[in-house]
DNA sequence: TGTACATCAGTGAACGCGCGTTCACTGATGTAC
DNA sequence: TGTACATCAGTGAACGCGCGTTCACTGATGTAC
């Protein structure tokens, strides 16, 4: 397809036509497969090409990491905008809270090659983003305005409020990978409903009593 | 090593030998680090002479990651069983649970090439084991008595119980996870301390009210 | 509007890498008689 | 105790693979005059 957009000897956006590809190598093996030549390929360009655009084959993969995490958070931001609000705010925030971590879950299980790579090294400087980094239009920044809101409706008590991201966190991501490729990937669909349920259960009042 | 003590052509052990290089290998770089013909080298043998004990790299691969597992629940229960239990009942159990989630974080974070290696794909059939095979001999069922000894001594209200051991294991691994290579992976010693022992705090209240 | 020329964005052949694996082989070991 | 022979456990050369990457190159584009 971006070989038929491809007017001529130039390509006219062959960055973005290889993100493309490279995203839907990602998309459907994870980042192992995210293969420089075969992005290439698929694009109708040699492999020589691509590196008009990117550095390195990490490089590449890295665009593609940045996308998967935007992409992650766009799903996660709009299926909390997609559901309904409670009038209590302190349910309200429970309630939101819980399906910020189901679509998490939910996005790790459906777009699981996406969500590896969004998780994957990639070898360059300054990957393992730093927490800081994060802070700013991600996940962590949307889960830490639901916490903080959670403080505000006195939901949690303020002095155990700190550092509830990482535990909150960690409690969706574990589930996400125990199923992915853990000892929990032979669930049958029903079994994993259950267990993520209960694990969601868990996690929620973890918060809310810990 | 290995090498010295080897008598003439015929190694003697050479199964066990390359197992234990491969280990090596795995606990420095993880199972990618697991290449047969450098647990060949290392063992003094030419490469081939692996396939009359192994018949794939993934065959090797997987005995290293059986041992990594072992190792794994090795280290969890001798914490466990070094550590002084607690006059009450419920609360020697809280204790417990929280000990081996201290044990099993502590291991990903000192040996993180074999935990890695512990968790990986090895393609093999019947790899992702299922949880009936964890059931045995393994972290699961270690955790999984301890969940139910609280439940006996009246901590965990019975019907509460079904599916807890997801729910804590995926809380601990979350968390060993987004340290090892996650967003977590730039904190400083003492932050990760603090980030560990907080979201311990919570996956054990979690157990207690949820 | 036309031309000269720098720059940009491609090409395709080739390399090195290190791996896993196969092959035909040979030296060592143990057992039957 | 000695010898024949099957079997076991190694050897070393070689292959194919597909990758990332480099190289010298050429066609297309845009700008100055």
């Amino acid at each position: 397809m971006s070989q038929t957009t491809r007017r001529g000897y130039h390509h006219g956006d062959l960055a973005n036509a290889l993100v493309d590809e490279a995203w839907a190598l990602a998309r459907q093996g994870g980042p192992e497969a995210v293969v420089l030549r075969e992005a290439a390929r698929r694009a109708g360009v040699s492999a020589t090409a691509a590196y008009r655009h990117f550095t390195d084959q990490r490089d590449l993969l890295h665009a593609v990491k940045d996308r998967a995490q935007e992409k992650l958070v766009a799903t996660m931001s709009s299926e909390l905008a997609a559901s309904a609000p409670l009038p209590d705010p302190v349910a309200e925030g429970y309630r939101q809270l819980r399906a910020l971590g189901a679509a998490y879950i939910d996005f790790a299980l459906t777009e699981t090659g996406l969500f590896r790579t969004a998780f994957c090294h990639t070898g360059r400087d300054g990957d393992d983003a730093p927490v800081a980094d994060l802070v700013e239009a991600s996940a962590y920044a949307t889960l830490s305005a639901t916490l903080d809101r959670l403080v505000e409706a006195g939901g949690i008590p303020p002095e155990r409020r700190p550092n509830l991201e990482a535990a909150a966190w960690a409690a969706v991501h574990g589930i996400a990978v125990l199923i992915i490729d853990g000892p929990l990937a032979r669930l049958t669909d029903e079994e994993r409903r259950v267990v993520i349920d209960r694990a969601l259960d868990v996690a929620v009042a973890g918060i809310a009593h810990g």
